[in-house]
DNA sequence: CAGAACTGTTGCATTGACTGCACTATTGCA
DNA sequence: TGCAATAGTGCAGTCAATGCAACAGTTCTG
């Protein structure tokens, strides 16, 4: 269910269901994000205040901080909540499949979620060469439900190290999909081919890793 | 050179070949430690200030500052200057050690040369556990470097996805880092020997991951 | 269409992390 | 003993982030 309308999500049209409301904020939204981007493409991240951010975009610092949980989160325009989603999708697939795949296919699909502006993608492409620390910042969000997902996992595996593996799965997991980014920012491709293309490398190295 | 005495380098003495300066420098310096764990398990991460740490600790909140990056690195321990002394180690092990090998043998040394007080390990798992989130903080620092690793790995690497193959390898390699520490904390086992079991169950288990 | 309910925006005040600077006190060394 | 180096300190200041109350435009309802 989480998959289902992911399809156009890039589109700029389905803005016509939306009421007036709705619409303004996610005007303010993209501006404060297009204009965080800029600015630290300009001056770099550590020159760039929050206020700089708010004042480019046209809105209050208080507006800002009642959009974007963290400064950096406005620059990545994410905000946190995917994590939860992503427990969710998880768990259902964990009935349905082994566990492996049930995390490569939760990934696949927490990426494809990733909104990804044409306009902005050559913006944030240069910010993210820029401010490696942002990298961590990125996958950080859900990096943080890794207690949950290994608790997930455990419990689908069996055997005396089933906590171990499950640990071990997820953290991997992390790494492909931080891999897959990084590569899908260098390349300038879709994060979900790059996705696939790292598990094709991956899955095809066992005497490489 | 990096790994020449790292064999006795938690062990209480060392101190003695020292000068009363840096002697006292170590005593303030694991003051505030302790005391940072200690807070963090009396009120939680959250409702822990830099203050309180210094007020315990016996010293000023600037003093506190001249000693750790942030108030998560004085409750962990370490101070970011680690990454460099890492990159030097994989440097030299590439010249001798096909990649993977030397990313591993590289990692088992980083992790070696994170002290562990035995006085300190009970705590700091309570606080591990306690605070998930400074599981990102504990890799951050090694992780920050990941750039140079890349950049190092993929120049030892051949082929036309030599760069993509060195991205993958590197987090790859920290993900099981991260999932040795992690392991070690919950069994309260050597994080080192952690680091072992986790090669022996990544590599035992191509099915799996 | 008018009023109520809703919600995004804003200003204000506050907390707390972190830094630069100037100064004191202690230690190491000649 | 005298000098250089450096750890510790106080102070002022910047900036991220949050709670609160007021305001304004939007949507809903009768």
């Amino acid at each position: 269910m989480t998959s289902a309308q992911t399809t156009d999500d890039h589109d700029p049209a389905g803005s016509e269901e939306l009421g007036l409301r709705e619409l303004k904020k996610r005007q303010t939204r993209m501006a404060m994000h297009r204009a965080a981007l800029e600015l630290v493409v300009e001056h770099g991240l550590s020159a760039v205040t929050a206020q700089m951010i708010a004042e480019r975009a046209g809105v209050s610092t208080r507006t800002f901080f009642n959009h974007w949980v963290t400064k950096e989160s406005a620059i990545l325009g994410i905000n946190g909540g995917e994590g939860a989603q992503a427990i969710a999708s998880l768990r259902e697939k964990l009935l349905v499949m082994p566990a492996r795949e049930a995390m490569r296919s939760m990934m696949r699909e927490a990426i494809a979620n990733v909104p990804v502006d044409r306009g902005l993608r050559e913006l944030k492409k240069q910010v993210m060469e820029q401010e490696p620390s942002l990298h961590l910042v990125s996958s950080g969000n859900l990096q943080a439900m890794q207690t949950e997902l290994v608790e997930e996992v455990a419990e689908a595996l069996e055997g005396e190290f089933a906590r171990d593996h499950a640990v071990i799965l997820v953290q991997v997991s992390f790494a492909l999909t931080r891999s897959a980014f990084a590569i899908s920012m260098r390349r300038g491709i879709d994060p979900v081919r790059a996705f696939d293309q790292v598990l094709t490398l991956y899955d095809g190295s066992d005497t490489e890793i």
